[in-house]
DNA sequence: CATGAATGAGCCTTCATTCAT
DNA sequence: AATGAATGAAGGCTCATTCAT
């Protein structure tokens, strides 16, 4: 019996996981409120009863998405660490980084998202989750940038929550279902890095010419 | 009898108003499914059935509440016109006139934005009176100055939603609670002016240095 | 102004009917609950608040129809009174009188009698009001035809309500949708002068045959 | 849990009926729109949730209960079956088993008429699965009656609407509370046979007297 | 008398949660 | 652990009735 200990606990976690994904498709479609504890058990294939053997309450699941976000964020978050070579370069490499994960968690951003923005608890542990962690991890990387000289010395706070309120927009965007960020999400890392990287202003050579 | 009605109109559009503030407010602080039709019948000071007398649906509520943004929007709308001088100089006088305008009604917004993100038709209309319509404005101003050559020739569809998203990120941060964003709001049309015009790319004259 | 109290109250006497009439309609076709007050004064092209200057309650609205039933039926009352010559004619002359005012009252009826069925307080007064005056009418006329040997003598009571009766019923069986009875209503009178005077045995002369 | 699934089956259609039976008391007591489902819960000793379990609606409880009626109907329409001997004979015992049948349903009826008067779709549902299989059967009886001679060639579809007419209409004066139809009940099969098969002509043979 | 905005009690229905099996 | 019937609180909405104008 306790050889089956382990066994149990992975049972248990697909489960979970089974579930998880149940909600995360349902609260995408209908909203948190919309959606009935008894659509997500069909949806999982469990019964009712079976989702409080693993989330103690409805708002748990959205808790248990919340953390998959950031879980997944995390695991890739290594990728703002390899800077080498041209900075812009890096720029749209990590742009496209960062797209092709919103893109891929859309679903997941669309159940957690407006549920977040509403309940307090939610929020505050969203915000401190998920956050203000990539907000701090772009700070000390912005940092770097600009002591190096790589970026010029601009406010590097502000400017970090301005790049990742242009993500969080252009999700909002998607989700709008706005035709042309929907159409050209992939090219929207090399808009950014130019917007972001050389800016509106006209380059003198470009006036030159 | 006759002499009553433009009176009986002001009333009625009175209690319109009266009713939409208390829903904003009550909407804002607890979401719109949480906010109970009593309970905002309570904050406007009338009875829960006055309350259908002038919206058919608790959903029209939002929907009222979308109009007025809408409405306040094209208010000021003609803030955009102005166009002479310096062009970073108006960057930062249009953005602060929208960062402005973000604050004074982001009860308006932290009210309607969670819940036109949840329901698909709140969404649709919202998109076409309000974020398309401020988007197509953008985009004409953009193109504007890229044939002057005041700004250089970049994507501006998509640069004009990486923008939009932007102020809609700011936003958003904002209502996370962000210290950061919320202490330094006023200073954000000056930070953001410079990332936007400028750009982070390190200036030649600077690297001089 | 003491001359104007006449003219007063044929005014108050048509407003009252005009609600009425309107109230017959909504009720006939929505039934009583289904019909709201608004609806009933929309019809009649008054304001609900006019509706209880005539009327208490809207109850009180059925009562009005109800009466209105009773004092038809009393108007053309005498018909059953002019008998002689052939007692079959004078029945099939009698049923058609009857079924002509059930067609000609058949919204009347629709309105008031499924609440009545429902409403004991209305249901007592309508049986008082008309069905147990009806019947006793029928009950002298039939009590006084036995005595003169025009009829056979049969039990008067329960005869008479099984006339009565078999009018509610064939009502009823308008109300009902039936094409056989829409359709062929002004022959049942001769059908049932036939059934009910004559019976359905065999006649002996037709045994003959 | 497979040795479950037929208990489980009994279980439901028990709770079933216990509402049903509940909600026939009920809305003959007080009517459709008067009863409200708490009412119904309480007398069914279940909580309003369950009724919603078993019923997708209020309006539901009326067709469950209409389809009750129809299903005792079929249950003993053999009944109209054996005739042999005595035509009136036969009338007399036909009369007293659907008399019977009325008085024992009585409050079905009372729950179900009014409303099923009210609402076009129970209308045409109670017509469609009740009052017109009756009529049909009926029609097919009379029809070989007349054929056989037993009975006069008389318009056999309007004599059966007259005849179940007939019946509606003594439940009707039932439900109205004549203390002659209630009191008398029994004694009605024989005088309605009376009337129906021999009718109300004097007879020759009594004439002669 | 007429009006119609305001009222608020009450209803049907939903649904998160529990618990006996 | 899984089930799903039962629960009952809560909520959106309707509507008869009132009353100030």
């Amino acid at each position: 019996m306790s050889a089956r200990d382990p066994i149990r606990q992975q049972l248990a976690e697909a489960r979970r996981n089974q579930i998880l994904d149940a909600a995360a498709q349902v609260f995408a479609e209908k909203g948190f409120h919309r959606a009935s504890t008894k659509e997500i058990a069909s949806a999982a294939g469990v019964s009712e009863g079976t989702i409080y053997n693993y989330f103690a309450t409805k708002s748990d699941l959205v808790v248990g998405l919340m953390t998959r976000l950031a879980e997944l964020e995390s695991l890739d978050g290594e990728l703002a660490e390899p800077l080498q070579g041209d900075v812009r370069t890096f720029f749209i490499a990590n742009f496209r980084c960062r797209m092709t994960r919103i893109a891929r968690q859309q679903e997941l951003f669309q159940a957690v998202l407006p549920e977040v923005l509403v309940d307090p608890e939610l929020r505050k542990t969203f915000y401190q989750q998920y956050v203000s962690r990539i907000a701090m991890m772009l700070e000390q990387y912005l940092l770097a940038q600009v002591e190096d000289g790589n970026m010029r010395p601009v406010d590097v706070p502000l400017t970090v929550r301005s790049l990742q309120g242009m993500f969080v927009g252009l999700l909002v965007m998607r989700l709008f279902g706005d035709e042309q960020v929907q159409a050209r999400w992939d090219d929207l890392p090399e808009v950014l890095a130019t917007l972001i990287f050389d800016g509106l202003r006209p380059r003198s050579d470009e006036i030159a010419k």
